[in-house]
RNA sequence: AGGCACGUACGUCAAUGGUAGACGGCUUCCCUUACAAGGAAGAGGUUGGGGGUUCGAAUCCCUCCGUGCCUACCA
């Protein structure tokens, strides 16, 4: 599982996820699996601590006046009585995972497996500490990484500043968003393809407002086409600039705090001034000096603080790092050699994760927070530096006890990124390593294909040398019904308890399963429908229950090889089979739409509308007799199994209804001695799909409908009675209509049904085909109208002839003939043939009427 | 600024290059002995526009229009 935040509560992203994650662990484990679903929360670094000092600032204290220590246990306190709310409501969504493998990031198991890879990263080179320039967030006073900045556009100004050239009366005009950071230039830059200031280079800048002269320098960086074409080189404050002055040497001068405060370095008329009072006051003085070329509106887009929304201030400071190139190319390799992970859908992640990592830079993992792992890396009193896997290691390898830890923690998504493994009991060849790892999939949202899953790709390449999962199927997002993300600032969110409230867990699930991978807007619509659904499942049930006296669950009942068996029940056995074999490849294929399709339209329509309907003549006879008691058992094993189908989906209702059922419910071979449940019997897999049944039984509701229609068309009362003449020639299919004369009447309302080798019926009948040579006539003394009734006859000719106008012309293209598969161009020859002929049959009918 | 998706019935979404489907909504009829949260029968589409490839295109290619997402160091 994605570990959710400990902050965190149930939104519709967890719920979607987790539907997919528990449907998938559900039906393997009825498979006979050995399934593993570990839960566990992320101790959320900023968020959890920001929560917590929020409460303190209520009781008028700060996280300062606490110290580390009991701020951190006042943390840990928060946890354990508020936090991980999210574990509960995943039990009330009935996510099937094993609570008994909790984990927390902080638990000491997973500490211990943070150090073990923070030292050997270390030991190796890839981990080192350095002083470069990084985002800082000055309302959480701590540096970021590139991935928890977010870009927002934003109207803002472009300040065309001149700069004096030192002997000389000529200017150079700078263009800058940030006036204030002039003042922490050292040095000016334009590129060297530039003629405009070819002279230029090399001179010095008197730079306004300070007493420092800088070069101007030569660099490939500027684009000549943007603003002036000379740029305010500004090392201390500005990524760009900060490797254009390592380039060109150039010092860096500070003249911003970590409080987005401008520093003593920035003169006495600015120093505490807030970064944007300077920028108005650095304006104002370039206008009093006339220096202010112009102002124009210019829009650009502005590091965010992804948490608080703060500007983000990039600081020269020094922090810990994670050298990616290595880690990167093992990834790549993987992904190119053996195509893991699999993405699903493949298109666009596989392309957008590859791309991402090709582009990878350095990682910023420490923090400067109390909450979360406390980097394993103390200083000696003479500065040297000793990272090791606990203190007591440290004092010895220092050879002294004075030594500090290093203050800052690491970055949460450090833990995280060992989680496939940490969670199995990593640095330890455990057992549960051996056998769960590397997983088979990993389910997750898009946002963190970058902050975690690639990371955990690296980290489990690195340290086991597998991948941590084969597959990672990345889920659709849940829009609001405009279209619109749903975000707790907008407040547009649909909260997945409320929906469980409305109408039902199994409802919310289903509604959830079927949207994969797509983005779908929220529409409760679907739900509704599907609760529908469950009540139409519940009702079903209860009619199969009612009339169960003397039955009971057999499974050997849907054996059709050793019985003499009716068509209706042929005919489910093949649907049931049919339904297991296409649940089973959906769910392999993770075609989540299709399956739950699949349940609907079985359940729905060939078990309730079609099945139950048809056994009602046998299984609620009031005397009882053994054919009454196999049709009502073999109606209970059919539901006994569809609800074996539906139960990943439908946990609650099917577990519910499963044991109620009497009879015979073994279990998965697996889990012959586990107590009964639903959960643990086995999937159905499908068996022999029966053609003959199939095609037979969809002549009777061709037959059914079409009467059902005739009915509809004319006004008919259900009290109206109606004889139903049926001609048939061929005397098989003749005996299928004969033996189920009884059911048709019941379905139709029929007084009489008739069938014979040929259609003898009076003039003033309604009529309409079963094929092009069976015929079904209804007559209709005094109610039809024969032109009315011709015309509908012409409606359903035009109908057919419009289809075969089509397939002529393709047939009429002799390409078509020629490189068309023969299949195809027989299949759409037979077509053509039925139509004629249904044509003909239909142009009989007409003349008869006349 | 680049990159990538998406656009199908009134709505939400399906459809290995082979006659465009489902659910909801809508129309008509029915409280038929599991279910009115139900039953029965229907209507509804030149697949955003245009062009191309192909025997054949919702599907592949180009282009325009519209929508969304991601990445990025343009001061």
């Amino acid at each position: 599982i994605p570990p959710p935040n400990v902050t965190g509560s149930l939104h519709m992203g967890h719920a979607l996820q987790h539907t997919l994650m528990d449907v998938m662990t559900r039906h393997k484990r009825m498979r006979g699996y050995r399934t593993l679903w570990l839960p566990g929360m992320d101790h959320a670094g900023i968020s959890t601590q920001l929560m917590v000092s929020r409460a303190l600032k209520k009781e008028g204290k700060s996280r300062h006046d606490l110290g580390r220590e009991s701020f951190v246990e006042r943390v840990w306190k928060w946890k354990r009585e508020s936090g991980g709310q999210i574990t509960k409501q995943m039990r009330r969504a009935g996510s099937s995972v094993d609570w008994s493998r909790e984990k927390f990031t902080m638990d000491e198991d997973l500490s211990s497996a943070v150090r073990e890879v923070f030292v050997r990263l270390y030991e190796e080179g890839m981990i080192y500490r350095g002083n470069r320039i990084v985002n800082w967030c000055p309302q959480d006073q701590t540096v970021l990484s590139d991935l928890e900045v977010e870009k927002l556009p934003q109207a803002g100004k472009l300040y065309y500043l001149q700069y004096p050239i030192k002997n000389s009366d000529r200017r150079v005009t700078v263009a800058t968003t940030r006036p204030e950071t002039m003042l922490g230039d050292t040095g000016v830059a334009v590129n060297p393809s530039d003629e405009r200031y070819s002279e230029l280079v090399g001179a010095t800048v008197l730079l306004p407002l300070t007493n420092r002269e800088i070069p101007i320098i030569a660099d490939d960086f500027v684009d000549p086409e943007f603003g002036t074409g000379a740029v305010k080189v500004t090392p201390a404050h500005d990524p760009n600039d900060y490797d254009m002055g390592q380039r060109h040497d150039l010092p860096q001068v500070v003249v911003i705090d970590t409080f987005a405060k401008m520093t003593a370095e920035a003169g006495e008329r600015f120093a505490g001034l807030d970064r944007y009072e300077a920028r108005k006051l650095v304006v104002e003085e370039f206008e009093a000096l006339g220096l202010l070329e112009k102002i124009v509106d210019y829009e650009f887009s502005i590091s965010k603080c992804e948490r608080c929304k703060t500007v983000i201030e990039p600081l020269i400071s020094t922090q810990w790092f994670m050298k990616m190139d290595q880690l990167r190319d093992r990834a790549l390799d993987l992904l190119a050699r053996e195509k893991k992970p699999r993405f699903v859908p493949e298109t666009p992640y596989e392309k957008v994760y590859t791309n991402w990592l090709e582009n990878l830079r350095d990682w910023t993992i420490s923090r400067q927070l109390w909450w979360g792992h406390q980097i394993p890396a103390w200083y000696t009193r003479t500065g040297e530096v000793i990272v090791a896997r606990s203190e007591d290691e440290a004092r010895e390898m220092a050879g002294t006890s004075e030594i500090t830890q290093d203050q800052d923690v690491l970055d949460t998504w450090f833990s995280s990124a060992l989680w496939p493994f940490s969670t199995l009991g990593w640095p330890n060849e455990t057992e549960d390593l051996k056998t769960f790892y590397p997983t088979s999939v990993l389910v997750t949202a898009r946002d963190i294909i970058f902050l975690w899953v690639s990371r955990m790709v690296m980290t489990g390449m690195q340290f086991i040398g597998k991948e941590p999962f084969a597959d990672v199927f990345v889920t659709g997002t849940i829009l609001d019904a405009q279209g619109q993300r749903m975000s707790k600032t907008k407040m547009n969110g649909v909260d997945p308890l409320d929906v469980f409230d409305k109408f039902g867990v199994d409802a919310t699930r289903l509604t959830l399963a079927q949207v994969g991978t797509t983005d779908t807007r929220w529409n409760e619509k679907q739900v509704e429908s599907y609760r529908n659904f469950a009540n139409k499942i519940w009702n079903a049930a209860r009619f199969c229950l009612l009339y169960s006296e003397g039955a009971k669950v057999k499974p050997a009942l849907l054996q059709t090889t050793t019985a003499n068996l009716a068509l209706h029940d042929r005919w489910i056995i093949s649907r049931l089979n049919k339904t297991a074999r296409d649940m089973n490849a959906a769910l392999a294929a993770y075609e989540f739409h299709g399956a739950v399709q699949t349940l609907y339209h079985f359940f729905w329509d060939d078990f309730c509308d079609w099945y139950i309907e048809l056994s009602k003549s046998d299984v609620t006879s009031d005397t009882p007799s053994a054919q009454r008691d196999e049709a009502r058992s073999r109606l209970l094993t059919v539901l006994e199994h569809a609800l074996r189908l539906l139960h990943p989906f439908m946990p609650y209702i099917t577990e519910e209804l499963w044991g109620r059922l009497p009879g015979e419910k073994p279990l998965h071979p697996a889990y012959s001695n586990a107590e009964p449940t639903v959960m643990l019997t086995a999937y159905p897999q499908g068996g022999p799909v029966d053609e003959t049944a199939e095609s037979e039984m969809n002549m009777l509701i061709t037959l059914v409908t079409g009467v059902r229609n005739i009915r509809a068309e004319y006004n008919l009362k259900p009290s109206d009675k109606i004889n139903v003449l049926i001609g048939i020639p061929s005397p098989n299919l003749r005996k299928v209509f004969e033996e189920n004369t009884d059911q048709v009447k019941r379905l139709t309302g029929a007084s009489t049904i008739d069938v014979s080798a040929s259609l003898n019926a009076p003039k003033a009948s309604a009529k309409f085909l079963l094929t092009s040579t069976d015929e079904v006539a209804i007559p209709l003394e005094g109610l039809v109208d024969f032109a009315e009734e011709t015309k509908r006859l012409q409606r359903k000719k035009e109908k057919l002839e419009a289809e075969a106008k089509k397939l002529q012309a393709q047939l009429a293209n002799p390409d078509f003939a020629t490189r068309a598969p023969a299949e195809k161009v027989q299949q759409a020859q037979d077509r053509i043939r039925e139509i004629e002929l249904h044509s003909k049959a239909l142009d009989q009918a007409i003349e008869n009427l006349q």
